[in-house]
Order: C-alpha cells, then structure tokens, then sequence
DNA sequence: TCGCAGGTGGTCG
DNA sequence: CGACCACCTGCG
C-alpha cells in the first residue's frame, strides 16, 4: 500500500491527537500506530521519531494516501498549517497548570472534522461512555452508511448522510442501540435537511439532542471554532481539582475560560481533558 | 444491585 | 432562569 511521509513535523503525537476526546474512529493498532476512517478514506498514521526522545518532532506517516489525498484532505485535516508551539507557548505563560498540561499532551492538535459526521457523534456521545459511544459509531455506520474503499480486506462504511438519516424511523436504527439517542438524531437530520447545516454556536445549538456541552464540541470540531470551550465532567473535574472552582460552577469555569485562554479556549480544553484522563486513568 | 459514562429535555418553583 | 430528574444501554 502507498505511504505518504512528511519530514520535520513537529507537535503532532497521534497518541495525544486521537486520545484527546475529539474523535470516535480512530483506532490504537498494537505498534502504537492510529488507523481511522475521516473524509471517505481510511488511513494508518505513524509517527516516526528521527532524534531520540522528542517525540515532537519526526516523520509523519501517512499509509493508503497519495500526495493528491494529503493537499486535498490531510493537510487541512491534520491542520498542519498552525503552529502548535505558539499556541502552547503563549497557553503555558503564567499558568502552571496549562504549562503542565501542555507538557503532558505536547503533540495534540484539533482535526478539522466534516461537519455533519460531528453533530452525529456528539449526539451519540452524550451521558455516554467511550467505548460504546465508539460502538455505537461503528454499528451506525454499517447499518446505514455507504460503503468505502475496504482497507486490509475488511469492508468499511462512512456515516449516514443527512438525506439518509431523515428518511429512517428511530425504530429502523434499533440494532445500533442508541437508546433515547435515536430520535435526537432522526429529528436533527430532518432539521438540517430542512435548514441545511448550521454556521454558528446558535444554529448548532437549536437541533434536537444538542446542549451546551454538545453545542461547544461540535462549534469546536466540526466549525473549527477555537474559542469553544466545551465543560465535560472532566473539565469540571480538572477546573474544580486545578483551579479551585465548585464542581458545579460550569459558567464560572466557560468565564474564566473565556477570559484566560480567550481564541484558545477550545485548544486549552483539549490540553486539561488529556491531562485530567492520564492522570485519573481510563 | 446500582452507579456511572464526555448531557439533554421537560417540568417546577 | 435555576434546580431537579428521568432516560437507553452496558459494564464493573
């Protein structure tokens, strides 16, 4: 199978990228590789260290892609045209705590995820668990979705369209078991199909099965809003043992968050939640 | 058995 | 508004 290989790239840990809670279809191969469907394509992404020990600067490998799939998809995708040692340099400044988390989660970037296929898995990620919210993703996508290129001989298949989903019965996706999660998602694809897709936190926040928290995830991944600050249980967990704040007190952490870490938010959010999940295990 | 998992919608005061 | 609370499901 072709590879594609970027030398020099620095910031960028699929550990951290794919480990971080921003995606459900990325998979940890035994090698410590991360194969994923994104985009139609399925890939494998490896990354090899060239000095020993930083493990933020290597050679980026992308296998099953071409030169034409990284500047149409991947680049973009990866958004490898920021600059990751900024952002966490001007994070880490007079807060030990980002400066620590920072450290921690040193390679992680925000992927710029298709939209749609975002608001279809945060929906499904609510009150939820990982594994299963990645079960559920799998089983959604082999119940409706179309079928892709089949990788190493196994047949893969992408999310539901819109079309797709608004034209199916909660009942129709009962093998999938998304619980009461299934009409959320019929009557979001039938709004999107009658509104189009939304283009700000107020349109993502209207649709049915979306909250504050979801709304922020998908404003952050899906429209690349930096600035979103989405408040999980574990950033409450992380503000409350970090910086102090009442486990409750969700406006005061998105406050603060607002005014320390500002167009940033959404990356500093990805930074504590890995923190957070690496030092309180799972 | 029961609480929990990357919350949300509905209902009260 | 803000505080509750039920809610599919599967796992420990």
């Amino acid at each position: 199978m072709n590879e594609y290989i970027i030398e020099n790239v620095r910031d960028f840990n699929p550990e951290h990228i794919f480990d971080c809670g921003q995606c459900f279809r990325w998979n940890r191969q035994p090698d410590g590789a991360y194969t994923g469907t994104a985009m139609g394509k399925t890939v494998t992404v490896r990354l090899d260290c060239v000095e020993s020990g930083r493990i933020d600067k290597g050679r980026l490998i992308i296998e099953n892609a071409t030169e034409e799939d990284y500047e149409k998809i991947w680049r973009s995708y990866f958004d490898m045209d920021r600059d990751y040692g900024l952002i966490k340099e001007e994070l880490s400044r007079e807060d030990p705590v980002m400066k620590e988390a920072v450290k921690r989660g040193s390679g992680i970037r925000i992927l710029k995820q298709d939209l749609w296929e975002t608001i279809v898995s945060f929906i499904i990620s609510q009150n939820n668990n990982i594994p299963r919210i990645k079960g559920c993703i799998e089983k959604l996508a082999a119940l409706a979705g179309e079928r892709l290129e089949d990788y190493r001989g196994e047949a893969v298949y992408g999310l539901p369209s819109v079309e797709k989903l608004a034209s199916m019965e909660a009942e129709d996706l009962a093998p999938v078991r998304l619980g009461y999660r299934a009409p959320y998602l019929i009557k979001t694809a039938r709004m999107v199909k009658e509104r189009g897709l939304p283009e700000s936190y107020e349109q993502i926040a209207a649709l049915c099965g979306v909250g504050p928290k979801v709304a922020n995830c998908i404003s952050l991944f899906g429209l690349h809003n930096l600035s979103s600050f989405p408040v999980d249980v574990w950033v409450r967990r992380v503000m409350s043992e970090m910086y102090g704040f009442d486990e409750k007190d969700v406006k005061g952490m998105a406050k603060f968050a607002d005014e320390r870490f500002g167009d940033l938010g959404g990356i500093a959010q990805q930074y504590l939640f890995y923190y957070i999940r690496l030092t309180k295990g799972e």
